[in-house]
RNA sequence: GGGGUGGUAGUUCAGCCCGGUUAGAACGCUGGCCUGUCAAGCCAGAGGUCGCGGGUUCAAGUCCCGUCCACCCCGCCA
C-alpha cells in the first residue's frame, strides 16, 4: 500500500502522526527555501509542505515537480502555524511536513488546467475526458450518480423487486424511435436491433409470475441529440403485477423520497403534485411544466370577444384559441425590444405577437379595440400590474399552447424567477389515442399497450369506431412524471384483456398479421394469463442531471458523445477492415 | 433536414463592422530569484497553418462563397 489515507480525509486529530499520502499534484508553490503542493486524490486535497529543515533531499527534489505528476509522500501531519490555516478547504488546519518524496510518474503538460477545466471548450474536454474526469466537479457528479443507482438498488431490494437482465440484441420494432442496427453474421441479410426500452421484455417477466422486476438498464435510439438527450441512456425500468396506477405511483414517491434523503439530505414532500394532462396544457401550454415558478397561461377568448380587434376575432371565428401570459415588470422594454420578442414568438411557430403596456393607463397599438373595463378586465385576470406586459397570443390551439409556453420559460430564465429546489408532479389522464395527419391514422399517445381507463374500456369495445370525438375522449391509465420542468420518467397500466389488446390494434389499424410481426412474441405471452400489470421507466441520465444542478446529461456521464453521436476521446464511430463487412454481408452506398 | 452561436498562441479570449507596420492580453509553459504560500510573488524568455478550401483585391485574421467541427434550438425522440 502506497498510501495509509485519503489526502481529503485528514483532520487535526492526525497531528502527530507519520503518514504516507499518494496522489496527483494539483498546485505547486515554490518559494525556494518552502515548497508547498496542494496533493488531490479522489476524497480531496491536502497541503504538504517540503523544508530542507526537514528532509534536504525531498526538498531538492521537490523543485522539479510539475502539475499532475503522481507522487507519493510520507511525513508528519502537523497543525499548520497559526494564522497561515485556509479556511477554504476542510483540510485547511493541518498539514503534512515531507521526509520522504517518491515520484511514481511524471506528466506531460496539460491541454487546459485541472482547476479550470469548465473553462475550456466542451469539444476539448471530451477529447481528453480523463483529465476532465479528474475536476472535483466531475467526480462529484459520477460519485452521486453511483450512490443514486445504489439506493434505487437497495430500495427496489427491500420492497420485493427482482433485478432481471434483459437482451441488448433484439428485434427492431417499426414504430417508436429509429433503432440501431447490429447485423448478424450467422443469418446473412438479418439484423438484431438494439433496445429502445426492454418493454415487451419487461412484459413478459410479468406473464412469467416475477410479480415485481426492475433493472437499470442502457438503452439505445437512432435520434438527434439534445443537451437531456443520447443515443445511449440509462433507464430505471421497472414493472409490477396485480397493481394499479396507484401502486407505481406510490414505488416511485418512496424511491424519489429516499432518493433526496440519503443522497442529498433533502426532504422531498409527497405524495407530489398531481396534474391532468388538459389542465397542465392550459395552465402551462405543455406536459412538462416547471412548477417552480408563475406566470400561468390565461384563458383571453371571452374577453377577447368583446372587442373589435379583427386578428383575435379571426382567430375564434376559425375555431382557434386566444392565451395570455404576463411579462412581469416588462413594460419598460422599448419597442426595438418588444420587436425581438414578436421575432422569438414567430420562430416558435406563431404569426404575431400582441402586446399591451400597463403603464399609465393602457399602452398598445390594439388597445384602441377594447373598451377600458375590458381592459381591466385581462390586466385582472393576468395579475398585471403598473409595469407589467400583457402578451397574447391568438392562433390554433397547437400553436398557442407552443409559443406561450415557450415563452414562459424564456420570461422565468429571464426575470430570474425559477429559484431552487425541486418541484416534481405526476401529468396523468392522457389522451389514449392521438391524429396522426401524414398518416391518416390514430396512434398511441404512449404505446399500443396502455390500457384505457376502466370507465372508458367500455366506450371503446361498444362506441362507434369512426366517432373522432369519442375516441379522442378516450384516456389512457398512463403518467408521467416532471421534474422541474423536464420530463423524468413515464409509464402506464397495460392492457393485459385480449379483446381490449385487439380493440385497441384496430382503432390503430394494425391488422393482425402486421400485430403478430411486430410484436407477436407478446401477444402470444397474453394468451397464457397474463396478470393485470403495469410499470414505469425513469431517465437516470436526466434525474442525476437535475440533482446535482447540471444543464447537460454530458456532464453525469462518464464518455457521452457529442451532438453528431461522436466520442471524440476513442475516435468512434469509425470505419472498419472490408473483410469485417464481407464476413456480415454488408456493402455500403455511400451518398 | 432547418435556424442560431462559436472556431485566432497549450488554454480562455481581444482584433473582424470600417482590409494596410512585426497579430495582442491574461492564464499556462521554460529559465532565474525567493522560508508561510494557498489563483503565491518578482524578473526574463519561448510559443501562431488566424479550422480547412476557393474567390475578390496591389494587399485578407478582417470582405464573399463553399466546407468541416463543437454547442443551443426546431423537426425527430411510440
Amino acid at each position: 500500500m502506497i498510501r495509509d489515507k485519503g489526502c481529503g480525509e485528514i483532520k487535526e486529530s492526525d497531528r502527530g502522526l507519520t503518514l504516507t499520502l499518494s496522489g496527483w499534484i494539483f498546485r505547486r508553490r515554490d518559494h525556494g527555501g518552502l515548497i508547498f503542493v496542494d496533493l488531490r486524490d479522489r476524497s480531496g486535497i491536502v497541503q504538504v509542505v517540503f523544508s530542507p529543515d526537514v528532509s534536504g533531499e525531498a526538498h531538492e527534489l521537490a523543485h522539479d515537480l510539475r502539475s499532475e505528476y503522481v507522487i507519493s509522500v510520507s511525513g508528519e501531519i502537523r497543525k499548520r502555524p497559526d494564522g497561515t490555516e485556509n479556511l477554504s478547504i476542510p483540510t485547511g488546519m493541518v498539514e503534512m511536513y515531507v521526509n520522504k518524496l517518491e515520484v511514481l510518474n511524471e506528466s506531460s503538460p496539460l491541454p487546459f488546467g485541472i482547476e479550470d477545466a469548465g473553462d475550456a471548450s466542451e469539444a476539448l474536454r471530451l477529447k481528453y475526458r480523463y483529465l476532465d474526469l479528474r475536476r472535483p466537479e466531475m467526480q462529484r457528479n459520477l460519485i452521486i450518480r453511483h450512490k443514486v443507482t445504489k439506493v434505487i438498488r437497495d430500495y427496489f431490494d427491500e420492497k420485493g423487486f427482482l433485478e432481471i437482465e434483459t437482451p441488448v440484441l433484439t428485434k427492431s420494432t417499426p414504430e417508436g424511435a429509429r433503432d440501431y442496427l447490429v447485423p448478424s453474421r450467422l443469418n446473412p441479410g438479418y439484423f438484431y436491433a438494439l433496445p429502445q426500452s426492454p418493454q415487451l421484455f419487461k412484459q413478459i417477466l410479468m406473464v412469467s409470475g416475477f410479480e415485481k422486476y426492475f433493472q437499470i438498464v442502457r438503452c439505445f435510439r437512432d435520434e438527434d441529440l439534445r443537451a437531456d438527450r443520447q443515443p445511449e441512456f440509462t433507464q430505471v425500468d421497472l414493472e409490477m403485477s396485480f397493481t394499479d396506477r396507484e401502486d407505481v405511483i406510490k414505488v416511485i414517491e418512496g424511491m424519489m423520497k429516499k432518493l433526496f434523503k440519503d443522497v442529498m439530505d433533502i426532504e422531498i414532500i409527497t405524495p407530489f403534485e398531481r396534474l391532468g394532462f388538459h389542465e397542465s396544457m392550459e395552465r402551462f401550454g405543455n406536459d412538462k411544466p416547471d412548477l417552480r415558478f408563475g406566470l400561468e397561461l390565461k384563458e383571453m377568448a371571452d374577453l377577447s370577444q368583446k372587442g373589435s380587434f379583427k386578428v383575435f376575432l379571426d382567430a375564434l371565428q376559425s375555431g382557434g384559441r386566444i392565451k395570455a401570459i404576463n411579462g412581469k415588470g416588462m413594460a419598460n422594454l422599448s419597442r426595438r425590444e418588444i420587436d425581438m420578442l414578436t421575432e422569438e414568438a414567430i420562430s416558435f411557430g406563431a404569426k404575431g405577437l400582441a402586446w399591451i403596456k400597463v403603464k399609465n393607463g393602457f399602452e398598445s397599438p390594439i388597445a384602441k379595440f377594447f373598451p377600458e373595463e375590458i381592459l381591466k378586465e385581462m390586466a385582472q385576470r393576468l395579475e398585471a400590474e403598473e409595469g407589467d406586459l400583457m402578451l397574447f397570443v391568438a392562433d390554433k390551439e397547437k400553436v398557442v399552447f407552443d409559443v406561450l409556453s415557450r415563452m414562459r420559460l424564456e420570461f422565468g430564465k429571464r426575470l430570474n424567477l425559477i429559484g431552487s429546489g425541486y418541484k416534481f408532479a405526476w401529468i396523468t389522464d392522457f389522451p389514449l389515442l392521438e391524429w396522426n395527419d401524414e398518416k391518416g391514422r390514430f396512434e398511441a399517445m404512449h404505446h399500443p399497450f396502455t390500457s384505457p381507463m376502466d370507465d372508458d374500456i367500455e366506450k371503446m369495445l361498444t362506441g362507434d369506431m369512426n366517432n373522432k370525438e369519442l375516441l379522442f375522449s378516450l384516456r389512457a391509465k398512463s403518467y408521467d412524471i416532471v421534474l422541474n420542468g423536464y420530463e423524468i420518467g413515464g409509464g402506464s397500466i397495460r392492457i393485459h384483456r385480449r379483446d381490449v389488446q385487439r380493440k385497441m390494434f384496430e382503432l390503430l389499424r394494425i391488422s393482425e398479421e402486421e400485430a403478430k410481426v411486430k410484436f407477436g412474441f407478446l401477444l402470444d405471452a397474453l394468451e397464457y394469463g397474463a396478470p393485470p400489470h403495469g410499470g414505469i421507466a425513469l431517465g437516470l441520465d436526466r434525474l442525476v442531471m437535475i440533482m446535482v444542478g447540471a444543464l447537460s446529461i454530458r456532464d453525469v456521464i462518464a464518455f457521452p458523445k457529442t451532438s453528431k453521436a461522436s466520442c471524440l476521446m476513442s475516435g468512434t464511430p469509425s470505419t472498419v477492415e472490408p473483410k469485417q463487412l464481407k464476413e456480415l454481408y454488408i456493402k455500403t452506398d455511400l451518398p
